[in-house]
DNA sequence: TCTTAAAATGCAGTTTTTTGCATTTTTAAT
DNA sequence: ATTAAAAATGCAAAAAACTGCATTTTAAGA
């Protein structure tokens, strides 16, 4: 077994399952548990993973911090969502997609506007409860937990009986040419209903994204109605998605 | 378990509740307390959280009287829950309420119990999504705010569809001769299902309800297979209850 | 193909870290 | 002041990490 290969078997652990026991990847591998930490020393010095007492643990393995305090460009976010609720009035209906971003856009609702929300996202659905005026529907299914969503054939099958004004998502990656693509299989399912299930959607995406890709895709980049972003609408990144029939924000 | 995923995990207890007892997180993550106290220790010594006497509080939260206010339902509730633990077993499939004797019996559920959770509120997910071996599925429809619980006829309608082997459910009020009841007759709907939906009902339910009813009943007190509360057996609240078919713990 | 230097691997002995337990000290609540 | 719970302390067993060294594998050049 090359050095190589047992390097990237020891990555894939770690991002299968967010942590791994050295003790435990030695007698996969079939190695002595020298080699394994080595390797393990050599990936943590390359900042590929975390090495600690005992094993290793996936560099976006901090649950906590992630969820709550440390939410990455949260300024960014913050001016994308509100650009992103000029588009609602009194009585919309509409779907919330997990995600920071989204989950902003849920926070920074007004309490004196009247809505109906539908949304899959635990974080989405308590933000929410706790606006008087907005009507919260959870669509149910199997929660992902590092995503704290609902996911699968049950919530897609559900997604499929409603209709809604607006459907505001993130995405992973996005591209002029080649669209919304994404890391997941599962969530490029998901999102399909999602769009599916809105008569315009709205893509809430920090500029950072623009411009990138990734193995699934969700859908064409005709397929968003209105996108924001948080850059100036002359902005060079955008010169590519201007031809495109999509409304920029 | 490594331990930085025992930190994370207290971490992320903290986050969540605002304050955390040592003891609980000793028997969550099944290690002696003495490991607890250090992680903590160290966690404080990282800032990434406050410690005080017998337990922890999150940082940012200095000021609470919610704290003191809840301290001594909780910890009857927490009796209880503890005891409603040792029902389950490996592989268990189950329902747990809404209600704050639920959410911390999902609280207490031991990182290395497997089990399939149905639910219906919002903050037992979210706290059930932070257990790696149980999977979550949440039970969709509107969601009522006070409560945060997914109510009304979709609800019922989900709930028909799944059978449970136990339903953990908490009650407004009651007494051995008028059952159990509720103020609020939505809320009596979806319990209804919920028994519906169980093999067996276990009744969570804390002293000081004992012996009181309301206008809408749920369910005959025989409905309910194992009623669970903090007294022991042999007190006299208990007396009424002992001529029913119903098991105390 | 053969030779040889460099890299990788496994092993044994040593050091460090972690963890639980017992004992003592401190703290907090009545 | 009394008492029970929690914290600190010291200690020992176990697990993991480190070190140096011998052996094997790989790679490169003649």
């Amino acid at each position: 077994m090359l050095k190589e290969e047992r390097q990237q078997t020891i990555l894939n652990e770690v991002e299968l399952h967010n942590r791994i026991l050295l003790t435990d990847i030695a007698e996969t591998l079939d190695v002595s548990i020298d080699t394994v930490r080595r390797d393990v020393k050599e990936l943590d010095s390359e900042q590929k993973l975390r090495k600690v007492h005992g094993g290793a643990i996936s560099l976006g393995f901090t649950t906590n911090s992630a969820r709550n305090a440390n939410i990455y460009a949260l300024d960014e976010k913050t001016k994308i969502a509100k650009k992103a609720l000029t588009l609602l009035k009194d009585g919309s209906v509409i779907f919330i997609d997990g995600g920071t971003t989204c989950l902003e856009l849920a926070r920074l609702i007004p309490v004196n506007l009247e809505l109906t929300c539908f949304t899959l996202s635990l974080p989405v659905a308590m933000e929410l409860s706790a606006k008087p005026n907005v009507t919260v529907i959870f669509i149910g299914g199997q929660i992902a937990k590092e995503a704290q969503i609902s996911i699968g054939a049950n919530t897609i099958h559900n997604l499929s009986e409603i209709k809604v004004d607006y459907s505001f998502i993130g995405t992973g990656y996005v591209d002029s040419q080649y669209g919304l693509t994404e890391f997941d299989w599962d969530i490029v399912q998901l999102k399909k209903a999602v769009i599916k299930a809105a008569k315009k959607t709205v893509l809430l995406c920090i500029s950072e994204k623009l411009n990138s890709q990734h193995r699934y895709k969700t859908c064409e980049i005709n397929a968003i109605n209105t996108m924001v972003t948080e850059v100036e609408p002359e902005n060079v990144l955008l010169n590519s998605f201007r031809s495109h029939d999509v409304h920029l924000l």
